[in-house]
DNA sequence: TCATCTAGTACTCGTCCGCGC
DNA sequence: AGCGCGGACGAGTACTAGATG
């Protein structure tokens, strides 16, 4: 371990004034030359690189944002467990960047909520606030934006700018999917009387009825244990396709089929919704309905930039294109009537 | 959306000069008011605070931490997709929060990797780096740490703060238990021939052999393949409970049990290893052994703490306990010969 | 005269410290 | 001693004026 003199240890650390003492310019200078900036002759660039590298100088980000009198930080609340939200803030972290902008994570915590993060992030001057699948009530939220604009991921709010996923989009895709693998009657198992679950179911009768295909639905909730309940019930029902409210209800579809001996996906295909990781374990493989870190994440960025730097006033709704995650447990429908 | 007048519309925002102004003081004395230091009267503190109530003053975090001259920041580096990250990540918060530091979280992301995550860190000038099962080489840790206290939490290095659960303990608790619930023979099923798998396998055999318990070892690998593999070999040991390697090999044992007809935990007991959120699902309720993420959180910033403010030089190893999760996969053993 | 380059100063927003009452 | 003020300071950036060719 070092043997340092104290907290920070900053007493040896190099300044941009000790830069610019070693290229022999002044401080101003060495700064443009530092962040390449137009200006110094490239021989003062060269001297102060070299200073810089041989001092291993580096700039203090929080005093670099105090002087340019803006911080060109994106302040981010996420759930951090929610493995969504993860994948969406290391696309964020990226989209960010090449915006030219710094992403800046708070986690909602249990101790101090979503509430507390954002204070975080306004207390460190962020710029914009992107919240991921917040709960906040939608008068904070307005007064909020009218401080700092703020984007709202996967949660609509009247007046405000939001980026998310139609359900209907993506129903329609995993019926498309079955359709194309030659089923003719489907059946749903939905998640219960909510908002989400009622879009879904609807996006699903839709997509059928626009293709003529035969529906059956289940009702059900956003659990394993439901779809287990829904299993004799999606059998009788004769459909060689089902379409879950999410992964949980498929998986526990899943488990339930397995118990009665029915093949999947020889006998029925199963299709999931959220492409959660547990869709994606190796001895499940489920097919699944999930949404697009990356599109979300770019397009939630620029957002953010078309207000900073753009000056957009009007608040935008993006609704971002769902992807199919194809895996293990869809497949074409048997031929043969299937005989049980 | 509100009509804001360019990025970061700092135009407006109150500074401490506007409420030392407003309540009648000087900046200086705002200052100590609005922290609660000693020095200012009541009376001051009374009229600071009433001021910076209406004016809606939230002090500057970074001008603050420049002024002050240290940061009380601690970086950590996760990987953010890695739920044990995510619930270590929200236990440093709260056990930073209580010692009085800051948390700066960072992803190591895809593109600018780990040592990307600990620039960012250093460049925000953190005072202590916690790095989350990290995979820099030994020697780059090394040199970090010379410039500044690095605890690395799930992962050891020779000369550095480290805080880790031991396999040994962990192995010793799913033995117990499944010793206490009455099993006389057992099984493991391995992870491979890694370092973490092979602590696992020599963990199970000793604590078995300290009970005179009769065991069986499977080969097998980290995956849920793997835990399928393994069943026939589990159930051919004659043993009435096992250990899995980690919760995927559990999972695809049981999802191999089931479809043999064995019942669990009625003729077997199986516990997993991690706790991961698989363990969880309601329809799997795997008993597990699990890390302690307020432990391990609070031990890693006791470790910073302890070297910024105590000046503590030399490394210290802390080891955390595991803790177990018993769920519905086992329970006492049968007492009637277990026939099949 | 006009670019190009550079130095110098003002400024960002708080905190620390010495000094007077 | 208790309280409060003014100013220096932290580490940079922005802007202006001037020097150079």
């Amino acid at each position: 371990m070092s043997s340092s003199s104290g907290p920070g240890d900053q007493s040896r650390r190099p300044t941009l004034a000790d830069v610019a003492a070693r290229a022999g310019v002044s401080p101003g200078t060495a700064s443009l030359a530092l962040r390449g900036a137009a200006g110094p002759s490239a021989a003062s660039v060269q001297r102060v690189r070299a200073a810089a590298a041989d001092l291993g100088y580096r700039a203090d980000r929080a005093a670099s944002r105090l002087a340019a009198r803006r911080t060109r930080l994106l302040g981010v609340v996420l759930t951090i467990r929610n493995t969504f939200h993860a994948e969406l803030a290391e696309a964020l972290q990226d989209a960010a960047d090449d915006a030219g902008y710094q992403v800046l994570l708070h986690p909602a915590t249990e101790r101090a909520g979503e509430s507390g993060a954002v204070d975080v992030l306004l207390d460190s001057r962020c710029e914009a606030l992107l919240l991921l699948g917040t709960e906040l009530p939608a008068d904070q939220l307005t007064a909020l934006d009218a401080r700092t604009p703020v984007v709202l991921v996967g949660r609509r709010a009247p007046g405000l700018d939001v980026v998310r996923v139609d359900e209907a989009d993506g129903t329609e895709l995993a019926v498309a999917h079955l359709a194309n693998l030659g089923h003719t009657r489907l059946a749903h198992v939905t998640g219960g009387s909510g908002e989400v679950a009622g879009e879904r179911r609807e996006g699903f009768l839709a997509a059928a009825l626009r293709r003529g295909i035969g529906t059956t639905v289940v009702d059900g909730a956003f659990s394993e244990d439901a779809g287990a309940a829904a299993a004799p019930a999606v059998l009788a029902s004769g459909a060689s396709g089902v379409l879950a409210a999410n992964d949980r209800v498929a998986l526990g579809l899943l488990d339930a089929l397995r118990r009665t001996g029915t093949d999947v996906p020889g006998a029925l295909s199963v299709v999931g919704y959220d492409d959660s990781p547990l869709a994606r374990l190796g001895h499940v493989g489920l097919t699944s309905v999930g949404q697009d870190p990356p599109a979300l994440a770019a397009a939630a960025v620029r957002l953010a930039v078309e207000r900073l730097d753009g000056g957009r006033e009007q608040p935008v709704d993006v609704i971002v294109e769902p992807r199919l995650r194809v895996r293990a447990t869809t497949a074409t429908r048997d031929d043969e009537e299937r005989g049980r």
